[in-house]
RNA sequence: GCUCUUGUGGCGGAAUUGGUAGACGCGUUGGACUCAAAAUCCAAUGGUAGUGAUAUCGUGUGGGUUCGAGUCCCACCAAGAGCACCA
């Protein structure tokens, strides 16, 4: 059998008959699967793109079958660095490049037959669709949720060059190897810092994976604690946070950050003013150094001058600034404790400090500082007059409540996560649509003007002071201003790749709607999506910010779930043959298409579905490919055995109905793995027969389909069948599953010694005169005294002597 | 350092969630078919001892709970991923 022929066949077939459009409003049960739309990059598609993608196609065409109205989408999300670094280097528009690059990938995924809805395509570098990602932004600024702020960005002084994070990664510029500074930047923010209760909370109305949740609140960070005022001799004062408040009496210092605004209030009375100006500058040359290495010592100084009044003793306490006080988080500003808190105790280690203990057990000066021994049962103050006795559970409340009373404290919530810097320096982005006026300052563009659409330009490079290409565009910036009409600059940053990720989703529900992002009437059809499948490396960031965009969506009243997305699952990594993650310069990069070629569509898929665990990584072994391959060449000379019938074999029809329930509850639960073994167990079974009916043969082909739709097809059809996509799920019967007989173990003191039969429904003592009358067990027990029995019907007998 | 994940044959991995460990596939060995090879088919395949029935050990290590532990608890070891001074 020529397979070229029989998939091209068959992807014809589909894509004539529109098979796999989904249809709005459909009167079947709606069901959403979502895998991430890939980067077109100019590398093609990737085997690991295929692991995925073939596993939600399988539960797709299921699932069709069973009767629902299966919405499986595809797109593109274009815009980034890559496109428009491959831009820089060729001098060809990015925008030819991605057309290249989408058509690449479109053309190997028709090849590998994935059952996507190809009337819903889109690119986020479409204007029709980059018009809505500009509009949302425009909500976002309209409901005070988009500000403009200065913030300190990866400034690399060689290539002139914002920098993300990951391109300067240790402190070192990715591209020409010079440090990176921190060089101050005004860029937009959206305001996601305060939507992280709603994060955290909107967590309980997901199925997600147990690891994606705690992927999300472990980037959300949050910390319970107490903000805490400290007054300032002779007058004034400034306010600490802390999670260990219990550890009040063992304060001997307190520390704050050279990068925050409280220095810089403090400054006017700060006594050694040159050598504290001095730290700030060299934390702002140091804090581009990453603070990785080199940094474990605690660098600082006192402020002299300014003394801190302990809240509750009213003893002085010196001030002093270190670099390993943030400014921007808590406070910037912390009460330390060297007693019980690893860091405090090598400040004051290096700057010789006094130390309290205050909690009884181990403490850090006594080495091997560890949490669980301080918090452990049975840790109780000392040194801290009334409250000395209590536990630290007791001693946090108590403690608390009397400054509460006293009012120099609060209970406060403090996150990890910032509000979203949402400017980039880039060329290839969604322009943001905001226009500045001297008069006006900043002004949203009118709604109706959009899309504003991204100008052609020649120099696709960031200028020398590190702004966007499209700056150099004079005529492109140069505009009017829409409140007062005056001459204004357009804004000249552009969007982060995440933004047109971030609702996707939702336009695949009404991708071709020309007066809204998606109806509401659409996305309340569709609901939440069901499944969505990615990449591990998308479930903190991307997913995160989906969620934030959708919550802020919902409540300005535009979409109507809070959350969007019911299931989230993310495929282990396809690896080389080496163990090691696949890459060109390894050498152990795989090419899909040379496999289609060789092996064929169908067996790349059933590989890559029963190559094993799919949340876990796995290596490519072409050996196993080998096995898949003839596993669909069995199955094709099963058909010299199909006699005529439109019933199951009676000896067949128990696997039969325990394969499609098997077949069934592990593609929807991503057991691919399991339901392929249990499909070759099948066909293993049918080959030992002399002749199988017809209909033995389409239900092995029915339930094969999802995972090889090509040639299943086909062969059902050579059989006269109608085609399997237009059929349905077989059902299977309960009652044909359970076997009438079972052999089960029986153990003595819990050794397996013996099997017996017996039948579905044996009573437990004719099982055990069963078990007692095994001779091997026999010998065992011998004359010995029988101590208990124990009989798990269907499972097992378990004899205990003496 | 912290968090998470994972440790089962020569390899990828199963194990109905506490009940016959190693399903299924790969590989290997022997055999059949063939002039030969490929393809296909049959048989064997966790270690050790034994001709053998069989015995014994065995799911990273050490303890524990249980009639019974790959699965639960405690301690540890190793690998991988992420976070990285978040008070």
């Amino acid at each position: 059998m020529n397979f070229k022929e029989v998939e091209q066949k068959w992807q014809n077939y589909w894509h004539e008959k529109k098979t796999f459009e989904a249809i709005n409003g459909s009167e079947k049960p709606p069901y959403y699967i979502l895998v991430e739309f890939p980067y077109p990059s100019g590398a093609g598609l990737h085997v690991g793109h295929v692991r995925s993608y073939t596993a939600q196609d399988a539960l797709a065409r299921m699932k069709r079958m069973q009767g629902y109205n299966v919405l499986f989408p595809m797109g593109w999300d274009a815009f980034g660095a890559p496109a428009e670094q491959y831009a820089i280097k060729n001098h060809i528009h990015p925008k030819e490049a991605v057309k290249e690059n989408i058509k690449t990938f479109k053309g190997q995924m028709e090849s590998l037959g994935f059952s996507f809805d190809w009337s819903r395509e889109f690119s986020t570098t479409d204007p029709e669709y980059y018009k809505w990602t500009q509009w949302q932004f425009l909500q976002f600024y309209k409901h005070g949720m988009a500000y403009k702020a200065t913030v300190p960005v990866n400034w690399c002084p060689n290539c002139k060059s914002v920098l993300s994070n990951e391109d300067a990664a240790g402190g070192v510029c990715e591209r020409c190897g010079s440090f990176v500074e921190q060089k101050e930047k005004s860029q937009w923010m959206l305001k996601m810092a305060s939507y992280a209760e709603d994060l955290l909370d909107g967590l309980k109305d997901t199925n997600f994976a147990e690891k994606v949740k705690l992927g999300q609140i472990n980037w959300i960070g949050k910390s319970k604690g107490v903000e805490l005022d400290v007054d300032i001799v002779g007058g004034g004062s400034f306010s600490v946070f802390t999670t260990c408040i219990e550890t009040i009496y063992g304060i001997t210092f307190f520390v704050i950050a050279p990068d925050g605004k409280l220095i810089q209030e403090l400054m006017p009375r700060v006594e050694n003013k040159d050598e504290v100006m001095e730290y700030i500058e060299k934390t702002k040359r140091k804090s581009a150094m990453d603070r990785t290495d080199l940094n474990k010592e605690k660098s600082g100084c006192e402020i002299k001058g300014i003394k801190a009044i302990h809240p509750i003793t009213k003893q002085e306490v010196p001030i002093f600034l270190g670099d390993f006080v943030l400014g921007d988080y808590g406070t910037g500003a912390v009460m330390a404790v060297p007693s019980h808190d690893e860091r405090d105790f090598e400040y004051a280690k290096a700057h010789n400090l006094e130390m309290i203990q205050v909690i009884d057990g181990r403490s850090t000066e006594e080495k091997a500082f560890e949490k669980q021994d301080y918090l452990g049962v049975g840790c109780k103050l000392i040194n801290s007059e009334e409250f000395t006795g209590l536990t630290v559970e007791e001693a946090k409340k108590a403690i608390t409540k009397k400054l509460v009373d006293m009012g120099v404290a609060r209970e406060v919530n403090n996150y990890k996560m910032r509000d979203w810097i949402f400017s980039r320096q880039r060329f290839w982005g969604e322009p943001i649509p905001m226009i500045y006026c001297d008069d006006c300052g900043w002004v949203p563009m009118n709604e109706e003007d959009l899309p504003l659409l991204l100008p052609d330009v020649t120099e696709y490079e960031p200028t020398e002071d590190g702004e966007s290409p499209l700056s150099k565009i004079t005529d492109w910036v140069n505009t009017t201003c829409p409140k007062c009409g005056k001459k204004a600059r357009r804004e000249t940053d552009t969007m982060p790749n995440w933004a047109g990720s971030s609702w996707y989703f939702l336009r695949f529900m009404d991708p071709h709607n020309t007066k809204e992002f998606a109806s509401m009437d659409a996305m309340k059809y569709w609901g939440k999506v069901d499944w969505y499948n990615g990449g591990m490396e998308h479930t903190a960031r991307h997913l995160l910010y989906a969620r934030f965009w959708v919550q802020f969506l919902y409540n300005i009243g535009l979409v109507p779930n809070k959350e969007m997305i019911w299931t989230r699952v993310s495929h282990g990594m396809i690896l080389g043959s080496n163990n090691e993650k696949m890459s060109k310069s390894k050498g152990n990069v795989v090419n899909p298409d040379d496999v289609v070629k060789e092996f064929g569509a169908d067996t790349l898929r059933l590989y890559e579905m029963f190559i094993g665990d799919y949340e876990q990584d796995a290596p490519w072994n072409t050996d196993s490919l080998r096995g898949c391959k003839r596993f669909v060449d069995k199955v094709i000379r099963l058909k010299d055995k199909v006699k005529e019938g439109d019933s199951y074999s009676p000896k067949l029809e128990s696997i039969i109905h325990k394969t499609i329930k098997k077949v069934e509850n592990d593609t929807l639960h991503l057991g691919f793995n399991t339901a392929i073994s249990s499909l070759m167990i099948l066909t293993n079974a049918m080959e030992d027969e002399s002749s199988i009916t017809k209909e033995d043969y389409h239900v092995l082909l029915t339930l094969l389909n999802p995972y090889a739709p090509h040639i299943t097809e086909e062969l059902n059809e050579s059989i006269g069948y109608s085609p399997i996509c237009e059929s349905s799920w077989p059902v299977y019967d309960d009652e044909k599953t359970i076997d009438q007989e079972v052999t089960i173990g029986v153990q003595v003191n819990g050794k397996l010694r013996g099997e017996i039969t017996i039948s579905k429904e044996e009573e437990k003592d004719s099982i055990l005169e069963k078990a007692f009358n095994n001779e091997k067990v026999k010998n065992f027990i011998g004359e010995k005294e029988i101590v208990k029995t124990i009989v798990i019907p269907n499972k097992i007998v378990n004899i205990v002597i003496k």
